[in-house]
DNA sequence: ATGAAAGCGCTAACAC
DNA sequence: GTGTTAGCGCTTTCAT
């Protein structure tokens, strides 16, 4: 392994030198010393052992980003935000991966990243066990969730998640739909209440209230649209469904299909998320679409607020804002 | 922040005592010491600092998975396939992710992971240019690449792609097709090459020369798929199509149906690499599947014998099974 | 503008 | 079984 006293010696200076002109410290050297110490790093193939450098500064320019599962399809847009803005500081971005449910793996997870000096962490959509947040808090590296919310302290980058699901019901009201289903609720404490109230808060607007079956539960996955829909069944007198994700919209979609209904004329579906799923199937998805990205961008900004020192971003909890992205899968209602 | 020296004054040992204990080093204390370093250690909310025990150590528990696109849907499998394998030897996973194209950024990705002693690096479909297989190569750390081939002397584990082209199209000749297309093609050096020659042999055997216009190049997206099939045109003499990737058979599969064609009656499918893409659209795509869990997990072994200094695999190239998984886009040509 | 020296927190001989 | 000691490679005062 080749170290800086290695190139120190080769160039007749001392490491300290090597170390500054490396680590571009000012320019308070001679062009001369700096070519001769690049140069000799280069021919050596001189890499830096950044071990040894965290040791010392208790701090890189690495962010970790803890991601609940491998399969959420809008993971990535978030993480291409993260990378491109993290890019754009110098910031490095390494991903560890852990099921949201299980706290033991999640304290894995937490711990890989927590044992060395990252200059903060992002969780995407992680619900945290209560042992394990205090784990992150004691750690003292800066933190924020994204693209989930909480109703404690907590700071996080996200939607609005009752505007998600008032906004998603608004928009087959307005359309004239009156009954009208809500399939994949999830059971995370907080989004599926919010996005619940939001779906009630709209629907009474236009004094209607949902019957019970109208609210099916699920996990925001396929399987959870074709489950919702068979609940509601080929005879349905739901007009209109919003769906807790794309995958539950196509979900939906495709046993709506299987009943010999047509969409958007027997049924309107609007689903939530926006991914590019909503444009692969026929007919292409109408969704609340998120920008995720943008919470990426968000959380990148974020941490380097709190790197900066600038404590009062600690806890701030932020919405990105939501649009609908109108596609194919919605009609006016012809009741 | 709270070292082994806090914990062994504390206690009243020698740090050392207390990092033999928290390492775990064979049981040779008296279980009363143990006992009271791991309170201590518990109480004081001990955290080890890996970038020291890393720094003298020279090696660590981590395992770098450096992914080539935030996009493709198969990565997931391969993490998740990897990250099983790696729990289960108690290594650790992080992940960086760099564009397959950009040298610079790859370089970046690279020099994440090569700048901290991990112990081995994972490559997911990775085109490494010549220089950053250079520095990879130097860095001395165990690597393998996954899901890729390569005609020289990289390690790799993947799908013999010659393989997938020639059983996907000897799929539909054995269906009756004599005129099938060959859809985004990709343009890496080895696997649209392979993928080609597996096409061609198929056909060959049936005494079929396939028209220029058959074979459709692209990037495995969706959109190749679409643009493959326009190219094809809605009276194509095509009855069946071996699509480079699922997504690829579903931009084909769209486009029929805008064309106004029956898939599999007018036009059957055979898509690649069996993601869960292909029970969400209808007819359900018949695939030639790969199992993209498996190399993760073969990934994993070849970097333990690997780290265990067995050297007979060092270059070893692997190819994992595939196969056919029959759904409903390709029916009996009636030709 | 550069050198000398101290030390980050941990592990691993080597003693006893 | 446990203590002592010597670094791992780097950064950073403090000199000069």
């Amino acid at each position: 392994m080749i170290t800086i006293k290695d190139i120190a010696k080769r160039v007749g200076v001392a490491p300290s030198t090597v170390s500054r002109v490396l680590g571009n410290k000012a320019d308070f050297y001679t062009a001369e010393t700096v070519e001769k110490v690049r140069t000799a790093a280069r021919e050596l193939g001189y890499k830096k052992n950044q071990s040894a450098a965290e040791l010392v500064k208790q701090h890189s320019n690495v962010i970790a980003a803890v991601v609940s599962s491998v399969k959420t399809n809008f993971a990535g847009e978030i993480i291409e935000g993260i990378q491109k803005e993290a890019a754009e500081y110098g910031y490095k971005l390494i991903i560890v991966y852990s099921h949201s449910a299980d706290p033991v793996e999640q304290r894995s997870a937490l711990m890989t990243v927590i044992e060395r000096p990252v200059m903060g962490i992002l969780l995407l959509s992680m619900a945290l066990s209560d042992d394990n947040l205090t784990l992150l808090k004691e750690s003292q590296i800066p933190f924020c969730f994204l693209s989930m919310g909480f109703d404690d302290e907590r700071p996080f980058i996200s939607s609005d998640d009752e505007e998600i699901g008032y906004r998603a019901t608004k928009y087959l009201v307005d359309k004239g739909h009156r009954h009208i289903g809500f399939a994949g609720l999830d059971q995370y404490p907080n989004t599926g209440r919010l996005r619940l109230a939001g779906y009630k808060k709209a629907l009474a607007e236009v004094s209607v209230t949902p019957e019970e079956y109208w609210v099916q539960s699920g996990d925001y996955s396929y399987e959870s649209g074709l489950k919702a829909m068979q609940q509601y069944g080929g005879k349905t007198d739901l007009t209109g469904v919003v769906a807790a994700s794309d995958m539950v919209a196509i979900g939906v979609l495709n046993q709506a299909h299987l009943f010999g209904m047509r969409v958007p004329d027997d049924l309107s579906i609007i689903g939530i998320d926006g991914t590019e799923m909503c444009e692969i199937v026929q007919p292409q998805l109408t969704s609340v679409s998120q920008d995720f990205y943008k919470m990426g961008v968000a959380g990148v900004q974020r941490l380097r607020q709190l790197d900066l020192k600038d404590q009062s971003v600690k806890n701030k909890q932020e919405f990105v804002p939501i649009k609908i992205t109108e596609r194919g899968s919605v009609s006016p209602s012809l009741n």
